[in-house]
DNA sequence: AGATGCAATGTTATGCTATTACATCCGATT
DNA sequence: AATCGGATGTAATAGCATAACATTGCATCT
């Protein structure tokens, strides 16, 4: 996946190895906890990794009726759930998409830099700056459950090539 | 508005007179800016800030519905666009929902706080945080758009009364 | 007045996102 | 075999948002 030292994906980069490292990582991580990574989460899995931008729920849902599923929305959403729930994607809300956790498991918070021209999406985790947001709640006496930090804009990609196209 | 110095609303602050403000300002800065704040988009406006809690467009539809104005989906989501636009009110993609913003007109990037338990949303704008978050996106050579940032959770008096009820 | 242009609103239909409620299946345990 | 619980199947519906096109109403120019 790496590309250098900047975090978003190039063109170039062995994708085929993100996919089999995050589906390795879901894996250890579900025996490791008891969890059952089945068909249908391992394949919603597969699919939200199939590149780096996030996917839709509806969008997951027709790849798997063009495989011959044919699953129903609630099948999906259930395996979405579950991935989330555990850690292995993160659910983007200003996009209503999901787009596959980084750092799976690991119960960080974290941000996430989407390009509005490519609809690619980075995942980034300053600790810093978490520390921050619970230290603004602490300062108000509002007890954290969840941050979402999302960021739009372009990517350096798409900044490059903005005079093409 | 103010309820001492936690910015959460207390139930007994004056809510009439953060209507009121919220209003005129929002006429001052439409007058400024050569905007036009029609009925439509005032109204919208001020069901918004019937309290601090997030509210759905199709809730605002069913109030304008009641009062007898009937409108259809697009009407009150044009009205929003526009109040979202000249940053009257924040979008809370957590939630799908509008609320007031308490810095009209003003570019800022806000972190808008939500409680799970009560839903009242608070606004905070920590200009480090938000430097910060430009920080890291400059780091990776991202240029930002839009910064978004919600942490839901427990707010202080929701914290409080757990106990009770 | 009449013509023109533009922003706002009205109207109809539709698309996209998500959940409720209930039925069924299947493997593990007793 | 009986039972139990988690996972999935199925049907219906709820909730959120926009596209496309018609109409209105006001300002301006002639």
């Amino acid at each position: 996946m790496s590309a250098g030292r900047n975090p978003f994906p190039s063109v170039r980069h062995d994708h085929r190895a993100c996919v089999d490292h995050a589906l390795h990582d879901a894996e250890t991580l579900c025996a490791a906890q008891g969890l059952r990574l089945t068909p249908i989460r391992r394949r919603v899995l597969e699919l939200i990794w199939q590149g780096h931008k996030p996917r839709g729920a509806y969008e997951i849902l027709e790849q798997l009726a063009a495989e011959g599923h044919k699953p129903s929305p609630p099948t999906v959403y259930r395996a979405l759930d579950f991935l989330v729930e555990h850690r292995l994607v993160h659910r983007v809300n200003s996009r209503n998409a999901f787009v596959g956790c980084v750092h799976p498991g690991d119960p960080h918070a974290a941000q996430i830099f989407i390009c509005d021209r490519c609809g690619v999406a980075v995942e980034q985790s300053d600790g810093t700056l978490q520390r921050r947001i619970l230290r603004n709640a602490q300062g108000m006496h509002f007890l954290v459950r969840e941050q979402t930090v999302e960021i739009t804009g372009i990517c350096p990609r798409c900044a490059e090539h903005q005079h093409e196209a």
